[in-house]
DNA sequence: AAGTCTAACAACTGATAGTTGTGTTTTATT
DNA sequence: AATAAAACACAACTATCAGTTGTTAGACTT
């Protein structure tokens, strides 16, 4: 039948997605129990292996709280290969104020989020601005 | 089953759809054969009463002569107030139980990033873990 | 009043979105 | 460096639905 051409769109999609997840620091996992479906079927959707309706990337996109929008704009940017790299930082961040963190970022990341006291998550904060001002006035 | 909470965005974009479409002056027949589809699918589109796939979309706006996003725009700054979420804030994170990198999270990373310090980082978190160990064994 | 154009709606069917199950790789921990 | 577990990949199945065809009806020419 009518071989889809179209995949394409749906693999640049896909790749966005991941991008955009990977940034985050989420699993496939988090994202889909956000969404209410299987973790397998987000790998489809981030393979491009099946087609993503508007209404499910509407859903996905507020799951990742960007705008959806960002799916369709500038797709042929894209780096296609790159993706898993520890270091990945794409050419322009997903979004304005975003960039992935890295694997050591990811893990300080997780770490913190481990942390429910309110008081302890304050210290740490407090504790890093006074370390940066001190790396700054030596 | 899990019944579409989200035949509304469908419904909406479809509007959208019918609403160009119309504003171009032209049918259904017409759109369809652009796109290599039945004009009776086109109809379901408009009534929403289809999901619309992303790259089918993609094909709607290069038909319709209009960049895809115009079929969101409108939908995502109309407030889907009237499903589920009662205190829904467009710009911010859908699911506040689970976090999305939250504001306080958000400023924690950017701190990290601007100690450049091998050690130091490493420090920190070495220190992470001691408290979630010490948190975790009371 | 017959022909053409447009659109609504129903019924059918092949395709596929979404599931579950299992295996593999990556990351974290001791 | 061994182990556990989290994260991911892939295959096979199934229920759903995207897309088809067929019919009907208004609206507008001629």
């Amino acid at each position: 039948m009518l071989r889809r051409k179209n995949q394409l769109i749906d693999k640049q999609i896909g790749i966005k997605i991941r991008q955009i997840r990977k940034s985050w620091g989420i699993s496939q996992i988090e994202l889909a129990e956000r969404i209410g479906i299987s973790f397998q079927q987000v790998q489809k959707y981030e393979k491009g292996s099946t087609r993503i309706s508007a209404s499910r990337l509407m859903q996905i996109s507020e799951a990742l709280n960007v705008k959806i929008t960002v799916f369709f704009e500038e797709t042929e940017k894209i780096p296609i290969v790159s993706d898993l790299s520890p270091g990945y930082i794409p050419g322009e961040a997903p979004f304005e104020n975003i960039q992935s963190p890295d694997k050591e970022e990811m893990t300080m990341l997780k770490l913190f989020r481990k942390i429910k006291n309110r008081k302890v998550r304050e210290g740490i904060i407090k504790q890093l601005q006074g370390l940066i001002e001190l790396e700054n006035q030596k």
